[in-house]
DNA sequence: CAATAACTGGACGATACGTCCAATATTTCG
DNA sequence: CGAAATATTGGACGTATCGTCCAGTTATTG
């Protein structure tokens, strides 16, 4: 695992850097129509030619934006039951939606939907490892009794970030308490 | 409501249509980044003055188009218990999602997106008659013990509708039966 | 026939796309 | 130090779409 030591300049991380926080702002701010490739070249100070060297397409550079600044927020909480585990989660993921990570995030799948027609591909970059965790979760909570479902944790995650997803995406309130009763059971 | 005969020549409702299906068809076939005004009036033999003489922004031109194919499918079953009505308009609801119409839709909440920054366009103009609806019969379930959840119907909506429409956006399975049962109780 | 309004066809400036190139900057290797 | 390698720059390119404008035509009513 020793570095190369690759040959020629190397790549500006300054630069990259300040890409990725042009295209984020560029999303948060103004909104998806606001952030082209020129605009993002022009906001972070850098010429077209080294965003197109780095990444193919806007799908992928606007995927990299959001998960350079996702990575540090929404971690997953490791203490407490499962199921106190899944309400923390919640309470913090429906504050995102409602802050510049929330308006970002759906510019980011809008575009995704635009160049293939789903956003799969910001499910695997980002969303899938996060389910699997989270179902992850809502299986330990199912065994040490603090979640009386007793349907698959897959289900029971959809159920819950896919109702709180559906009202963001919609403009409806959040209604987290609704769903984690609905969706984890027991006050039936 | 008499009509006041208007002066002048009439709208035409052969370039209306030829409007609304190719900007339908674009979308179902080429996806959204294809369905740009000028493609849509080539496509329809229609000057692009026509177009935006009736509709203000792409947005409007794709609501209406996708509301021009959805109006008669996925009637709202009348027969049967709730829950029988529930799973049968959840069934219809998840094929169609696999077929033109789960893309077309798809792509006009992402133009809702990249233009307005959410999709409540969308909502306004034809999700929130349909939640009604839904509710109402969710409620009628509940009434005639067809649904075991006492949970509110309007989370019984988003639980299931969200979480088929979650997995549809990210490119998974469909899994109907697993959200039916978790969603309408009583199989804890 | 006159008035009215829809529709056509083409043009416009602005912007973004994705690509190309020559010039320059920064680093490692001989 | 000089040579090779690679990143970055700045600008240009043809194509496409945007939203708007206008003059000309077509269809309908009074």
């Amino acid at each position: 695992m020793t570095l190369p030591a690759a040959r020629g300049r190397p790549r500006s991380a300054a630069s990259t850097a300040a890409i990725l926080e042009a295209a984020y702002a560029l999303m948060a701010g103004q909104g998806l129509a606001a952030s082209s490739i020129d605009a993002v070249a022009r906001a972070a100070g850098v010429s077209k030619m080294t965003i197109y060297k780095w990444w193919p397409t806007r799908e992928a550079l606007l995927i990299d934006a959001f998960l350079h600044r996702a990575a540090a927020l929404l971690p997953l909480p490791a203490e407490g039951s499962g199921a106190d585990r899944i309400r923390r989660h919640v309470a913090e993921y429906s504050a995102a939606l409602d802050s510049d990570l929330g308006r970002v995030q759906l510019a980011v799948i809008a575009e995704c939907i635009a160049r293939s027609g789903s956003a799969a591909a910001f499910f695997e970059r980002y969303l899938a490892q996060r389910r699997a965790a989270l179902a992850g979760i809502i299986a330990e909570g199912q065994a040490d009794g603090s979640i009386p479902s007793a349907a698959a944790p897959s289900a029971i995650y959809d159920a819950l970030y896919g109702g709180l997803f559906y009202r963001h995406l919609f403009g409806l309130a959040p209604q987290p308490a609704a769903l984690l009763a609905l969706s984890l059971g027991g006050a039936a």
